[in-house]
DNA sequence: AGCTGTGAATGACTTCACAGCA
DNA sequence: TGCTGTGAAGTCATTCACAGCT
């Protein structure tokens, strides 16, 4: 996208990429692997050997020709290059199934990221404990982003209420989102807004499932 | 060029879309709408106009010119297209806080998927009850598949299980899975998987915030 | 006039292929 | 020798711009 200029300019394909081969070098280095060639990374992260090369030389990574690059060092470049050097702290909009399933999904701790609170609108829901967290009102937002540092904001809402919940974030000066409600938002260019649908995905898969049986016979289930 | 095979090849990059206008339709016929414009649906998506109608155009869809879309007829259209003419059956392996969110999430039946299954290895969760079903244990799977016609398998286990829940799936005669698991699945090239990683979703966003604060003050070491 | 459908132009990403270093 | 880093070539996707229908 329109990056500004500064720092060198990494391609978003290529970024999407990099927390892949970063988890994947955990596991090197948990096996006490030292070091780790283009075509051995590409082959754990399901890419191929070029493309981790060139994505790896977009912020100047150095590997040792004829060795490979250095396991720990680059997992130490990709935290720095992924900002994972430090905590990120996050706030969950909305309490029910899937917002408390993030809230207590132990993957965002163990890979840098912090739920510091959750909020709804339910009488129901506030003030019940889920992830070690008491969940709040969704006018506790403001406070709760501010004194708590919060820097990402988790829409975990019915759609409907999916627009208004972004329109909070943004003016408790949250300005990246990730939204789970299956709705394009609406908000200024300044923020980031990342959408997962996971119908979506089902979707997708379900185009490649139908076309593949074109010529099968009866298989297809019937309607429910 | 376009493969000359028997059917339409429709770019990957569109078909990941079509969900979204599809969804977008169904709030345009719940508001009455009778035609949409490429113009307004691209709008409602979040995209532009031209890749709308390049988009429709794969499947050879027919807006009227001066007018639009006829807004009925393109759900139809979609629908067939995105093979949503039937529901599919899904069963979720993996019982755990992802794997209960999912299988009682609303948004899933509403847009034509139904979790017929729920299995884990864990006795503490079998025989739970999560959205309407008992949670089974991981042997019923085959015949949870089997007598359910169950299409796509939906993994929801700790990475270390990953694998080995992809290999029953496939073996029980599934071939679209769609994985949650922070791991790269190995499979035949017949068995489709699409990944969801919820904290890569996060770190592509702190890639981004980290890199508009250039200035930031005791965080960024700056390395030589 | 208004808006679609689409070739042609542009841009983005991927892969190739090889020079050059350890 | 083995493997990286990278220009150049190739592939795929997006956007432009306009002919052509209603």
């Amino acid at each position: 996208m329109a990056s500004e200029d500064g720092r060198r300019a990494i391609p978003d394909a290529a970024v999407a990429r990099l927390p892949v081969y970063h988890r994947c070098l955990l596991d090197l280095e948990t096996e006490g692997r030292v070091t780790v060639s283009s075509e051995q990374l590409a082959e754990m992260a399901g890419v191929n050997a070029a493309k981790v090369r060139k994505d790896l030389s977009h912020f100047g990574s150095y590997g040792t020709r004829g060795v490979g690059y250095d396991v720990t060092q680059l997992i130490i470049d990709l935290r720095r290059e992924l900002g994972l050097t430090h905590n990120w702290r996050c706030v969950i909009v909305g309490a029910g199934n899937l917002g408390s399933a993030l809230a207590s999904f132990a993957g965002f701790r163990e890979r840098g990221f912090e739920v510091v609170g959750v909020v709804d609108v339910d009488p129901q829901r506030i003030g019940r404990q889920i992830g070690g967290l008491v969940v709040g009102h969704e006018d506790e937002l403001a406070s709760i982003v501010a004194e708590r540092d919060v820097a990402i904001g988790v829409i975990a809402v019915p759609p409907a209420a999916a627009q208004e919940a972004t329109d909070r974030l943004v003016e408790c000066g949250v300005r990246s989102i990730l939204n789970f409600a299956p709705t394009v938002l609406d908000a200024s260019d300044e923020v980031q807004i990342r959408n997962v649908d996971l119908a979506i995905e089902l979707q997708i898969l379900a185009f490649h499932e139908g076309r593949r049986s074109d010529d099968r016979p009866a298989d297809a289930p019937s309607p429910a």
